[in-house]
DNA sequence: CGTTGTATGATGGAATACCAAAAAACGGAA
DNA sequence: TTCCGTTTTTTGGTATTCCATCATACAACG
């Protein structure tokens, strides 16, 4: 009785620690995701040791880190600047996400648990909730829920994370669409019907209809992109100045 | 006469890694890549120092690098540890394989040009002649040019890096599989016929043709996977041990 | 003999000071 | 204005130091 062995690993003790070089590279890509370090932003390591209160050791950490996950680029000895997404990176974004969301949903649908579909149902209960508010932030996280119930359910964690870096990538262009109550409303319909062609374990409907969500999100997105900018096909899909010294020439911006 | 844009790059100096953390990177990653370096293994920072004869500073940042880039896993508290492939792991690896290049493929079908075509031409006899040969080495060199063509026809820059990463990761499977001449033939075959379908632009055909070479290429590679691991099922997919310390628990092993 | 407490060494996390090299900014001369 | 050399800024890189934590060995104790 009352062995050790008994209780399984169920009181293993949780190992991780939030190491400082963590929580400063969290906060950094938070920053560079949600747009106050816009594209082209000069990333002075001083600069952050300031910003982020550590030492260079990790500001130089986390930048390599980041620059490893594409957010910062980082020329040799010019140092590193915040990424920009094109208008042609948008589109291989989206051409990459209709084909891994496709297969997701395929995968999903024949593979996906209970549990799984429940976090799906749940997720587009409260995408339907938040748009009924107008709440996009809200609505955009429980997009990133579906997606990782998606996932989950397709058997992927790998694909997981390269598919919610991607949709990060394209952040700034996707709340600006969502924030069309019509494209909002539009996408919530697209991913019930895609629930409900997982339930049914339909899985080559379910592929089609995660393809087609993609390339409608694609359309409204760069539609939405070409009313605000002024040179639609050659610019920076409203994502990011493409050429951003061209304007003012003297200094560039920089963090801070 | 004489100016200096008439000689082209042709005496661009090699700045491909100025920097030392740069050619430090590498060399670590080709030694994981290449299996110097088995899955599991400890990687101590200051030992990574007298190996690559850099400091610490230099040494973490790679290892930052080479974690972002999934190549390493850093436990709280443990220290870096070479990563392992279990066998999902290359599940998961063959099905984005199979869906992205099937996307590659098709899409290369569409737009590519003439020069990439050629590209694809040469990669295909330059396999050829090496599975004539028997020269697993050379074989992979050219399949990696081969799909560095394809992708680039297709127009895809950033699908380019993520699946050579994904490749690289299967490389030990992959050469296993290649060092049988009837695999190598057959795997030579399937990429000429998607070359031709290429060449007729029949996008269809080449995303099926793409999409069953990488089903073969992976049912070839777990097959002979099986035949040398004891537990074929359950046991890491011949790539690497998933349990290595299940055998001898004294002393991990360990860098150098 | 087995259990428990303790000393110790190895290692990663982090800060700091320092130097070299490259690039950018600046300022003066033609 | 444009060109050229100088100065300053910033990155690349090293060495050193300190601390927290962990794993191990070992001693003490029942």
């Amino acid at each position: 009785m009352g062995d050790l062995e008994s209780l399984g690993s169920s009181l293993a003790v949780d190992r991780s620690a939030p190491t400082l070089r963590e929580q400063a590279l969290e906060k950094l890509r938070k920053a560079v995701i949600g747009g106050e370090l816009a594209p082209g932003t000069r990333l002075v390591e001083r600069r952050l040791c300031d910003l982020l209160g550590v030492s260079r050791t990790v500001v130089r950490e986390i930048l390599r880190q980041l620059e490893a996950e594409g957010w910062i680029v980082n020329p040799p000895y010019k140092g590193p600047t915040v990424a920009t997404v094109s208008a042609d990176d948008a589109r291989q974004i989206y051409e990459i996400r209709e084909a891994l969301e496709g297969l997701a949903a395929r995968l999903c649908a024949t593979r996906a648990k209970p549990a799984d579909i429940k976090r799906l149902q749940d997720a587009v209960d409260g995408m339907a909730e938040a748009v009924a508010a107008g709440d996009v932030e809200q609505h955009i996280l429980h997009i990133e829920a579906f997606y990782e119930a998606l996932t989950d359910g397709a058997g992927h964690r790998m694909m997981q994370a390269y598919l919610a870096s991607h949709r990060s990538r394209l952040a700034r262009l996707r709340s600006i669409s969502l924030s069309r109550p019509q494209r909002a409303g539009r996408s919530v319909i697209e991913k019930r019907r895609l629930l409900e062609a997982v339930k049914l374990r339909d899985s080559a409907s379910a592929q089609r209809l995660a393809e087609d969500h993609v390339r409608n999100s694609r359309e409204a997105a760069l539609g939405t992109a070409e009313q605000d900018a002024p040179t639609p096909s050659n610019a920076a899909a409203g994502v990011s100045p493409s050429t951003p010294a061209a304007s003012s020439p003297r200094r560039r911006s920089g963090v801070a």
